[in-house]
DNA sequence: AGGCTGACTTAGCTTCTGAAAAGTCAGCTA
DNA sequence: TAGCTGACTTTTCAGAAGCTAAGTCAGCCT
């Protein structure tokens, strides 16, 4: 197999460079662990409450309150207070944007594990709730065409394309 | 900001059901350090050589020969021996099938990293070779339809739909 | 024959991730 | 007032992941 990403400008070759500001090692830096993943799975099914967290994902309480503090930290999950009629207030944790916004790459792993981890293509499916179509992480360019891995060039971002 | 993901049939409630065949759980057993996303990352960029990937990742010499030894058992290496002409046989390691499909996954890593963690966007981009436009990993059904996370429906999967 | 290089391994150490078990504390319920 | 529950914290410990420094070993090159 070869190298799937061509790498094009300056990048070429690969000795010229150092990937230090690699966002892929940034990312890994605030979410590192199983537990934060999972944690992060846990927030897209729903769960808000510590021990919820703490028996679904199955860890123990003092790393669920650490991943948890982490996460708030990181802007990933928000702690709010909260209170049901009859009961006192609690605190929940629900996906901020930046969270929800590590769907895509949740999903990406779930898929990959579906495909050669799991002899029956993994437990549950994702769904397109208007269509019902089943729903895959793929790549795909600006002009809509599916891209496969070994189509991809890597190249210097131009500064005045940044997505913000 | 509400659930991203809506669970349907017998996944919903949440209680009734616990996640022991997890894939996203599978995956990261497999690659859960941060050496081992980046050695992929290095594999993508076209590294095969162990001083390359120890250089290149920035890790020690044993976290290297740790994490090649265990990415080659797992099936996303492969390691084969090699001679140029005039050189001794050396050893290089390549993505196998197995290993290249978690191309979605680090780029999507890359992705929210580029949008959360990095003020210019990220360092690097991927462009398809064919239209030179940018890519992006996504989420789209079946239908074709972009999907947001919250038109994500979570269903048990029925047998017969196994992707194999 | 001796040196150099690539590809590792070994030894010793620190830090991080995780578990189990028990304790804390506020506030509603009985 | 006593107990219970949710949400933690504290303590103690094991094991994984990382580092540096040094050693090994094969085989081409001089």
């Amino acid at each position: 197999m070869q190298a799937p990403v061509r790498l094009t400008g300056s990048l070429d070759p690969r000795e010229g460079w150092t990937a230090d500001r690699c966002t892929i090692a940034k990312a890994l830096d605030v979410v590192s662990t199983r537990s934060a993943f999972l944690i992060l799975r846990e927030a897209f099914y729903g769960s808000t409450r510590f021990d919820d967290f703490a028996q679904r994902v199955g860890i123990s309480e003092p790393v669920t309150a650490a991943r948890l503090r982490e996460l708030v930290d990181e802007g990933l999950l928000e702690r709010e207070d909260y209170r049901e009629p009859g009961q006192r207030t609690r605190q929940r944790y629900q996906l901020t944007p930046k969270g929800a916004d590590l769907c895509p790459a949740l999903f990406a792993l779930m898929q990959w594990g579906d495909r050669w981890l799991d002899e029956h293509g993994g437990p549950v499916e994702l769904l397109h709730r208007d269509c019902g179509e089943r729903v895959t992480v793929e790549l795909r360019c600006g002009a809509g065409h599916e891209v496969s891995p070994d189509e991809l060039d890597l190249a210097r971002r131009r500064r005045a394309d940044s997505r913000h």
